[in-house]
DNA sequence: ATAGTTCTTGACCAATCGGTCAATAACCGA
DNA sequence: TCGGTTATTGACCGATTGGTCAAGAACTAT
């Protein structure tokens, strides 16, 4: 066989993707990667290749572990509710207020190649069928029939704008208020009422 | 009195703040900022200083414009559902589809100066201010009691999601479904939920 | 016209950028 | 032990970065 690598492949990935996160791309340099990781330039492009590559590790392993960190099982409102307050306590409990790496990355998007600006409007769309899984079964127990898409528009906009003003370093009142916001508004709208009884 | 300048000082921020809106803060290199502008490197040292000052007098040259354009006379929730669809409306009348400055600028805030950063803190709470000054108005008509907090959270987070969602590129239907949801949900908060009137 | 002031010009700077590569080192299978 | 393969090293590259500055040009008030 051949000479083993000295690193492991795992703990680097990990911290480009912290290097990426809390610099964003254009301001991550080199420098600062080769300083993260431990290794040098030669070792790093020989690993993953040029910088947009690096950035694609960073980002795939960033949407794994958010995966696994706000999705739920618990189906309808539920889930709902543990997903959006999930969001709220990753984003506060971050003591560099660094946000959302993918959300981050859409005003760079320009800088970035064609595959990660793909991953970015997969993960933004993936985010989006979540919230309206949730909402679909919420509704089937339900007798209101409120517009769907703009509850789910309604909720999507929360988690993003959840992380965008995570990483203004807003307080944590106003993030935990917008999650609340979403789960009443959503309880209100599956809530009978009786001014909604229009024609189908 | 001296040698007048050979510019128009209005034109040439318009196109310093077109730059950056475009490009985001460290992309956006001298010689872009000399070919938006027409002037040369000295010129533009002279007249504003540093890059972070040229970004300054782009930053309030936009918020002056954002303030015209999705600020409304009309109290209440009217003046609410005026600027959502004024948010949405100028977001994807962009054909570059670049977002806001100011929230495009939130990743980059630590590239900026203090009084920059400082003046992303004021727009986002101005932002907030005038929603929380619509919601009251409309409580004062209503019977209701809603939890204010988290409806003004609610809307706040719908305008900061349309936008960075505008950069993204989501389709505009999606938008305006952030829009419609964020009244509908404002309407459902003030309506009864158990009087007997019918919705009109 | 002249003096004084300010603006414009374009060359120049050190520092940093992302990326490359030939040489060397380290490992495994035989 | 040796051959083949791959990883590591660190110097090196041209291009670009934000920023400066001395010289000359253009204006106004006198």
């Amino acid at each position: 066989m051949a000479r083993p690598r000295k690193f492991d492949l795992d703990d680097v990935k990990e911290r480009l993707m912290n290097t990426f996160w809390r610099h964003g791309y254009a301001r991550t340099s080199l420098p600062y990667l080769t300083a993260a990781s431990g290794l040098l330039r030669g070792s790093l492009y020989a690993a993953f290749g040029e910088k947009d590559a690096m950035f694609s590790v960073a980002l795939e392993r960033y949407l794994d572990q958010l995966r696994h960190a706000i999705l739920s099982d618990a189906p309808g409102i539920d889930g709902l509710r543990y997903t959006l307050d999930a969001v709220v306590q990753i984003t506060i409990a971050d003591p560099e207020r660094r946000g959302c790496l993918l959300i981050n990355a859409i005003p760079e998007a320009q800088s970035l190649g064609a595959a990660n600006r793909q991953t970015i409007d997969q993960g933004l769309a993936e985010m989006r069928l979540f919230i309206g899984a949730r909402l679909r079964e919420a509704q089937a127990t339900s007798t209101q029939k409120p517009d769907l898409e703009s509850l789910i528009a309604l909720v999507f906009a929360a988690t993003v704008a959840i992380r965008v003003l995570g990483r203004a370093g807003q307080e944590p009142q106003l993030l935990q208020d917008i999650a609340d916001g979403a789960v009443a508004a959503v309880q209100l709208a599956f809530q009978p009422t009786l001014a909604t009884n229009a024609a189908p």
